[in-house]
DNA sequence: GATGAATGAGGATTCATTCAT
DNA sequence: AATGAATGAATCCTCATTCAT
């Protein structure tokens, strides 16, 4: 019941923000949202700031999490693991489409402070990264620089699901899996 | 030399923006960058929303144009001509990355009003996509879905020179243009 | 309570314009003479002025209601009326002196919006000319122009409010009611 | 050939100030009207303020003297003399209405600063009182209160004033100078 | 825990005035 | 004398945060 009240502000907060961004809503849009009072906001989080950051840790942990797993399963080929990785991201995006703009939007923040944020958002690159490293000491992809790739990958991720939720054409993160892979696969 | 004062006004505000972002930005800061008044930006400009939107409207033309004339040499491929692109868009960063932070972050804007800048991120993958579409019709590449693959193209641009920026690793950028080009090499 | 602050802000707002003027008054003098902080002011009322408006809304709405009412009173002459009339306003105004000093002084205002002000401003000539052109057809009064003798009795009312206000002499209000009933009373 | 440049000055101002108001008139508008650079109007006026007293000074001397003037004649009753001041000024006013709008807006000026204007805005009624008053004392006038009594005439006038400029309907100043005497006639 | 009115620091913008040309 | 770009003090308003109820 309590942890519940959390989860309702996370709802409302993502939803204005997606659609607002983050600067430009207000924290009252946001209680009005989870139809509570503004100071109630302030029971669970304790900034603005904090309720965007607890957004992007939740979802990027869970990114990391299912990567983390992928990796532990030795039967999969780096191809396999990248593939449902997209797959699993993308269907998340589609099904929450204000999430998705905001993990692809905001990339500035209250200054300074906030590594926070900053931090998740190399963490996974960083985790794709190795994920190519490791698949290409194996043999098993031939790629240059993992560190340039991973960036490019990355990239390509977020310009994808940035297009298809600005055009609101869904469809497009279902082929997006699919299409992304052929960037790892050289000749 | 009136020209001039604009120039001065819109470098300090790329370097300021760059550093602190969009929102965190303060107009008394750009005037101190740009050692004038406050008030003498107002004389260039009539919003802290329109210094932004004039460097997007700079930067985006030029690419844009640079593109355009691209395509007019019919000597060129299309893989020549988004390497080229590629090639030119990375130097330029490379030699002003405080701009290329901007142009990749910006993409939270002062709400609905500045349709402007919106427009600008749009046109650019639309310019790809037409180069991808009229390449694929002509046998010379072969890709499913030009828009699909344009807003790859696009994002992982973005996360290339994003990665670069962050890490001041302005190497990677190097290898960039040939790297990315992989996005359009298939089996 | 809740209906309180709205009162103290606009009695501060009152007496600090009254002192100062409309467009020499600063928010933060009225939130201090309020004893409120100048956000406080904010809740209440969407800009400065709106606090005016609200102002002359008020205290010239009181004044056509009573306008009205003495209307309705069918045992009342012309004279009466507007004797009436008179002696609560002076009276009011020596009550409240500021409140006098701004209803005969505020005649400019932001431009152009406040169509609100500049319409309870006519208001009042307007119905006093409606009691003095019906006066004038029942017989009860010479007048050969309505509209011009309200506008000169609603500007010698405001020159006598000007004058007793600027110069402290209020008793000089306690004679005008019948001083300026002679305008009305020709041979 | 220099003086005139203030006269122009003057008269740009007039127009704006009558239009605009005072205070929502920028210094950049009045040299626009009149054709010449911001800087030019401060070669002949010490500040904005000034300008505003320039012509307060000079519309009021103009009238204080004509009324000076129409005391010197012995020929005259005191109602001639204002009839002749009325005629005069609703004549002026009628000429230049814009010059009308202002002298009767104008009651709120930069604080404490500007005595200047409040004095001319005193001196005329008062000069009023002291026609009436000497007209009391010959018997010429069966008033009780010279000073209510002009209060409530120039009231008058700039209630009639206002309507006629309000409504853009000069007529009324045709009929104002005889339409006011009846503030001097009693039973 | 919930509420939402009160707070006040912060910042974009305006515009009278200056002064080098 | 005329110019008009540059100046920066001044002020309205916003909104995250607090805290008494």
């Amino acid at each position: 019941m309590n942890g519940e009240k959390k989860e309702i502000i996370l709802e409302a907060a993502v939803e204005v923000m997606a659609e607002e961004g983050y600067y430009n809503t207000k924290m009252s849009w946001i209680a009005d949202r989870a139809e509570i009072a503004v100071g109630t906001i302030y029971n669970y989080f304790g900034s603005k700031e904090e309720v965007l950051e607890e957004i992007f840790a939740r979802e990027f942990k869970k990114r990391l999490d299912f990567l983390a797993a992928l990796e532990d399963d030795p039967e999969l080929t780096a191809r396999d693991r990248i593939k449902r990785f997209l797959e699993k991201h993308f269907s998340d995006i589609k099904n929450n489409p204000s999430l998705g703009k905001i993990l692809v939007r905001e990339k500035e923040f209250p200054r300074k402070k906030s590594e926070a944020i900053g931090g998740y958002l190399n963490q996974l690159p960083n985790k794709l990264a190795e994920v190519l490293s490791s698949a290409h000491q194996q043999g098993q992809l031939k790629i240059d620089n993992p560190d340039l790739t991973a960036a490019a990958l990355f990239g390509a991720i977020q310009g994808v699901v940035e297009r298809a939720v600005k055009l609101k054409e869904y469809s497009l993160l279902d082929e997006a899996a699919e299409e992304l892979l052929f960037f790892l696969e050289r000749k």
